[in-house]
DNA sequence: TGTTTTTCTTGACTTTAGTCAAGTGTTTCT
DNA sequence: AGAAACACTTGACTAAAGTCAAGAAAAACA
């Protein structure tokens, strides 16, 4: 992994560890490719893996009775995988599937955690990109609570414009909590005004 | 702090500290009252404390232009600080309000991170601690994208019935995502059947 | 305890989003 | 290039939730 161009970019992202420490978590990583369509986790099944995906991205989606509602998305290059089962030891609640071909790293989640209390600095970088995804989830949460859809939109056109430019209306519809014929009137009456 | 009955259990509940850790921990703390509807964190200003909350409950709301919007729940005993502004080193997205005059322990978060990132399992602990109020907070993104009104009611009495008990129903209600009306109709709906 | 204030319920109505279905446009694959 | 699959848009209609207002109930307070 420490080939990859992203590895240092991302990693020094949270928190920048000494040099010797980066190569020391590089070397837990084994590198892969998967195919568009594939299912990085499968909603149910337990996860023992981090992932480290360097290009391309993937959709997290619940499985309900009639349909399959996209609730996140992950953008390379960016460490990955199901927190919650691992740290609940709980099946995973979402699939996780990738929407193109791409290259992945992965290692044991075990190890990983084995390093990350290794050290106090190690430890750091792992609670800098805990507190960072709580960040994100509960602002997330503050939208869903207080804003309109329109105005979810217009957020999610700013702070992550990625998904808007890249990925189909069903599943950013699904995401921003509204059906498809919805966000599809959304942006309608967006670009009449 | 060493004093306070909950210390111990809630201390315990993420990860068995060593009892010498625990009180070089809850040494950290002063001792303090606050009276109902006094405002323990407000919105648009910064927080630097961590508060150990042992009796009495908060919320945790956004103020909008004509109203405020309840958007999360805190029930003592527990650790409680706005963890978004203090990682973020952002003004607070939300206001916290007692609900009932409490005893609650403060102490400066600064000295709170330097504990934890004194040792492994120091680290160890706050690592469990986030990573369980991140499952927290994604499942509750989950459940506002994937589940109508009544169902996020109905699971929200399965998993805090305290909550129910204990809140006036507006709270609840834009907790929930859905005006005061609505959540009284479905709650209505639910008698009947 | 009685008064005041706040919260909850209900009805009538409006607005918003969901559903269904048809048709168009776009990708994908051979 | 052409066929098939998939994704998006639109309209007509339905269902759900929001708004407003009035009255009942409950809680707070003096």
């Amino acid at each position: 992994m420490l080939d990859s161009p992203f590895f240092r970019p991302v990693m020094d992202y949270y928190y920048v560890l000494p040099e010797e420490e980066k190569q020391e978590f590089a070397k837990l990583f084994q590198e892969g490719f998967i195919r568009k369509k594939e299912l990085l986790i499968k909603q149910g099944e337990y996860t023992d893996q981090l992932f480290f995906l360097e290009s391309g991205h993937l959709r997290g989606f619940k499985n309900t009775e009639n349909q399959e509602i996209t609730v996140s998305f992950v953008f390379a290059p960016v460490f990955f995988t199901d927190l919650v089962s691992l740290s609940q030891k709980t099946p995973a609640e979402l699939s996780f599937q990738m929407l193109e071909d791409s290259k992945i790293y992965s290692a044991s989640f075990k190890d990983v955690d084995s390093f990350m209390s290794s050290k106090p600095e190690n430890s750091r970088y792992y609670i800098r990109f805990l507190e960072n995804l709580n960040a994100f989830y509960l602002k997330r949460v503050i939208s869903m609570v207080c804003d309109t859809p329109e105005e979810r939109y217009l957020k999610l056109m700013k702070d992550r414009p990625k998904v808007i430019e890249k990925l189909p209306l069903q599943y950013i519809a699904h995401y921003l909590g509204v059906t498809p014929e919805t966000l599809s009137r959304i942006r309608r009456r967006l670009k009449d005004c």
